[in-house]
This record gives C-alpha cells, structure tokens and sequence, in this order.
DNA sequence: ATCGACGTGGACCAGATAGTCCAAGTTGGT
DNA sequence: ACCAACTTGGACTATCTGGTCCACGTCGAT
C-alpha cells in the first residue's frame, strides 16, 4: 500500500525515489526505465520501493506529477513576468534558451503524455492538469494587460493563452524531433505575432 | 537477419505482421505491444517474426515507417489541396474532422516520438522524414500561392508551413491530453488566420 | 533503557518477453 | 517431376521485471 512517510529518513528516503524516478523517466522514457534503475540510482532497496508506492503504475503517477511540478517550477519566474509585452519577451527568450540548454530536448509534460495519456486515465488527468496550470498562467498574465487595456478589446485572453501553449507545444515537439532548437525559436516569435497582432489597435 | 520476402505468401505474411505492429503500436504504445501479440493478431509464428525482421527494435523501426506512410497517405487528397484558400479550409477542417472520428486522439507521428525519439536515434530519423514530408507539403502548396501572387510577397511560405505544422502538431496533442477535440478547431483557426494574414496586401 | 512502530536490505518467486532453433511443409524455376 | 531455396509452426531457453516476504536495524516517546 501506499504510504506517507513518518519519520526525516523515510521522507529523504521517499524523494529519493521520486526523484530518481523522475530523473531516468525523463531521459530514458516510461518504458526504459524498470524499478531496478530507479531502486539503484536511488540507492534504496525493493521494499521501501513497495513502501512508499503501491505499485509501478503508482510511481508512474507520482513521476507526472512530480514532473508537471517541475516544469511549472522552472519557468515560474518568468511565467510571473507574462502580463507586459517586454515580460512575454523575456518569458519567451527564456522557454527558448532553456530547450538549447537542456540534454533532453522537448517538453517533459508533452513526451510523458505520448506514453501514459493512451495506459493510465489518471496519469491524463494528471498532465492535462499541468498543462492546465501551465495555461491559466499564460491567462493570467494576458488577462492583466487587457485590465491595463495593453489589449484590443475583441481580442480574447484565453484563446491567446491556448494558441500560446499550442505552439509552444508543437514547437518543443518538432525541436525535439528534429534535434533542432531554431524551431523554438520559430514558435516563439510565432507566438510574440500573435499576441502583437491582439496589442495594435484594430481599425481607428 | 533481416530478409526482404521472395514468395507472394512471404511477402502476405510481413505485411500482415507490419500491419498487426502498426495496429497495435497505435492503440496500445510501443511499452504495451509484445511480440506474441503482435504474433497473435497476425496469425503469424516467431519464427516468422525473426525471419522478416532482425529484432524488436527493427520491427519498431519498421512501424514508425508505415505509421509515417498512414499519416501521410490518409491526408493526401486533402492535403494536394493546400493551394487555395477554399482548399486549405478543406484540409483544415478534414483534419479536425478526422481528430473527431478517430478512436485513438493525437497525432501518431507525435505520439510516437514521445516514445522512441529518446531510445533509437534511427526511428527518430524516420519520425523527423516524416515530419519533414508532412511540412514540404505544406509548403509546396504556399508556393503554389505565392506564385500565383496570393500570397503577400514578404510572406514566407516555407515559415507558414512550420508554423501550420508546429500549430497542428501542438494541437493534436492538447487534444490527446484533454480529451477534447475542439482544441484541434483552436488549432486549424489559427492557422488560417496566419495564412490570411499573410494573404492580405500589407499597406497600399 | 525499553518497547512498539517505523524503516531497511535483499533473497526469492511467478510470469512475461525477447530471441533461438529445427524439423516439416511449400514454392517455383528448370 | 525435382530439388534447393524459402516459409512455417512451435517448442524451448535465458533473462528481466514487477511484486512478495521476512528477518533485522533504527527511532523516538515514555
């Protein structure tokens, strides 16, 4: 069964898996990774595995889970700064530099759904609710500068934010794929387009 | 080894069980297809397996090239339209049409990056080819448009058909992570907007 | 210091899975 | 009709993997 952990080392220990799950899911993928690598990176045994993880498929949810936090986590900063066009500029040159940066190309939300989304229905609902998250941000940011009316009163917050994930998601995809960070690049001046066209004013 | 089949009833067998890959890689992950399963659905034995195909991963490698061929073959006809405003409407809608219908959402090309982009540096190849087939496309028929002079001249079809691409990939799989179809009427909306930015004279 | 709960290590098991092998059947060119 | 190459079926193996179990160590409240 499933299991909080009630003392420090339990806790330690308890993250210590996650992570290491998280960590080789992430690089390997779903299927490349087995309890064994992660009880061996983690340094922990079977039964502590089974201690704090009812099953596989669990660690698999907690692995989303973990990972939606992560992703939302690194880019929390500059996802505050998405309510003014210079603070989506940077936000955009961040996304942008962070897919150069990384080993792992592509968006972690995105690759880990390709490989749950069709097994587990809770994994899904997991993801799309990092995704979700992920959304309401970009909304919330936009939502501001339409209150500071920085927007075109037709244009609509919410479809901007879902065209924005969109392409953002498209375009780590097709970086992914092709082993290609321009294509970031790409889908965030894409982006920037978009919302520029929603910023002018329509007809005088 | 791999071996090309030399008898008509060779050749039944290996499509049959590339098909029965196909089907099942589709529905249920690369993780979720076993060979024995393959095996069963194809009325196929082991020995038939080894026979057409080195190992499981040329298999896999295999799959990823008839999934790329499906892809493509199933969006031909709509796709030789993409030339004319009314056809990229069209095309746009068959493909938010076919989103709909299918029982298994997402894009399959998409799907399966997620899954052996990380793991197989040859089906990540096959899967950008793919891409890239999918993308020429496209931008053929923008060329088609611009020759005609439909398009704006500093309108660039080969970023439109990245753009289209990335939008549609990006919404195929919000669509797989949430369930909801429309988001791929979301995606097929805004790139015609793009395309009808590009299409309208700048400033006279 | 003690006791009961919590945490740890790893041996062990059952089933699945990729991959091998060979004997028997089929094909098709001559 | 014949024979060599091709195809087929399925038994068999080695390994891996998820999952169980239990004896032992550790912790912290009293």
């Amino acid at each position: 069964m499933e299991k909080e952990p009630r003392t420090v080392r339990g806790r330690a220990t308890r993250k210590r898996i996650l992570r290491a799950a998280t960590e080789l899911v992430a690089e390997r993928g779903v299927a490349g990774t087995s309890l064994d690598d992660v009880r061996e990176l983690a340094h922990a045994s079977k039964s502590q595995l089974y201690l704090y993880f009812a099953d596989r498929d669990a660690l698999l949810r907690a692995v989303a889970e973990s990972t939606c936090e992560t992703v939302l986590e690194t880019q929390a900063d500059a996802l505050a700064g998405f309510d003014s066009i210079t603070g989506i500029e940077r936000y955009l040159d961040a996304i942008v530099a962070l897919q150069i940066e990384r080993n792992t190309p592509g968006c972690p939300i995105g690759s880990l759904a390709g490989q749950l989304v069709e097994r587990d229905e809770a994994s899904r609902l997991i993801l799309a609710d990092g995704l979700e998250r992920w959304e309401l941000s970009l909304r919330a940011g936009l939502e501001t500068m339409a209150a500071r009316e920085e927007l075109r009163p037709d244009a609509s917050p919410s479809l901007l934010a879902t065209q924005t994930l969109m392409l953002l998601q498209g375009g780590l995809l097709l970086s992914q794929v092709r082993r290609d960070p321009s294509q970031m690049g790409i889908a965030a001046d894409t982006v920037l387009g978009l919302i520029e066209a929603a910023r002018l004013a329509p007809k005088p």
